[in-house]
DNA sequence: TCGAGACAAACGAACGTTCGTTTGTCTGTA
DNA sequence: TACAGACAAACGAACGTTCGTTTGTCTCGA
């Protein structure tokens, strides 16, 4: 094989790495055809407009948070261990699919209105699956009793989507050491 | 009086707030103009160019956390209550500058590298309030003492800095109350 | 031979910015 | 008191560039 062609999922792929890094606005139809080694009009004949790429790119990161708790939440034993399955597959969602999960969670402003509505159901639903666990550990006496689990799934999932912003692969804490500061705050927290 | 004139602070107030809401990249100096009831013309005999009206709002955004940090380390008493003046204080600058706060939070990646580079220290000083307070806590044993400060004013921060996504005033939580929450969680967490 | 992928040129619209000019208000002097 | 001069604020047209997108043509592997 000598010339590798590109698939429309190589644009996709592509458009979130760009997407992630320098923003919707900010990322235009040139960059990314250099990106791939093409002019910005080549890209027409695999998507339909720039406004579609970002729609396959954050409908991408919402399947793969919504699969990552669906796994979570049929994990057998206490509700704490499905709060850590939960953290545990949020932190993998995000560090193998940084561009996707960076895209879904920072660029969902730009999309059309039906689309961006869409994605706020699909993070409220992510979302109750953090609800569910802790009212279940605050119901079977795990968790302190005036734990609001509305509340504290906000946080958690603050700690988890801020990751992105300083987390760096090869640094002081790995993948594993991550979970466990994680889970660890979220349960103890500094006392 | 019947025409108020714009000054130059109005120009980076309107800016600060369009910047927050759609982006730098997706805000025009049409857009701003219209804002102010201007043309985008007539907003360069205020300022000297786009990027100069994100230099003066991350700036400010800057000036007011620190501001706010180098009030809270201050309190007297335990690191818990600093801790606590840290935190109120945080909330206290989001709450009442959202979009100065928004912008500097989010949008500082647009910045030319010399401004994004003084950012970046200004965020670190900041944090290194937080680290601090939680060091000594851990140290005089009000803390865990396996309490890692650097991560622990990560995830603090993560907290507080994810706020400006979800809080609405009027909502179910009013500022006080929020505070409480956020302390509690930082300081107990779910157990 | 046929169709997907890429090119190259071009489109109109929008971008940030500059320019010469107009407007209205304030101030110091006659 | 009146008027000239200076001033800041805004206008409206235009600059060159970039934007997303369309079109028609070519190439090359299946």
């Amino acid at each position: 094989m000598v010339t590798t062609k590109n698939s429309r999922a190589d644009v996709i792929a592509a458009a979130g790495r760009l997407f992630s890094q320098k923003g919707y606005h900010g990322t235009s139809m040139r960059d990314l055809g250099r990106e791939l080694g093409l002019l910005g009009s080549s890209l027409y004949a695999h998507v339909d407009s720039k406004q579609d790429l970002l729609v396959e790119v954050v409908e991408a990161g919402g399947q793969l948070f919504q699969a990552s708790a669906d796994a979570a939440i049929q994990v057998e034993g206490s509700a704490e261990a499905r709060l850590r399955a939960l953290i545990d597959g949020h932190i993998e969602v995000v560090l193998e699919n940084v561009d996707v999960a960076r895209t879904f969670l920072n660029e969902a402003r730009d999309l059309d209105h039906e689309h961006r509505e869409k994605v706020l159901k699909a993070r409220d639903a992510y979302e109750s699956a953090f609800r569910a666990v802790i009212a279940e550990g605050r119901d079977d006496g795990s968790f302190r009793d005036d734990v609001d689990p509305k509340t504290a799934a906000i946080f958690i999932l603050s700690i988890l989507n801020a990751i992105e912003r300083w987390y760096r692969p090869g640094g002081r804490l790995d993948r594993a050491r991550l979970v466990d500061e994680v889970t660890a705050f979220v349960e103890s927290g500094l006392i």
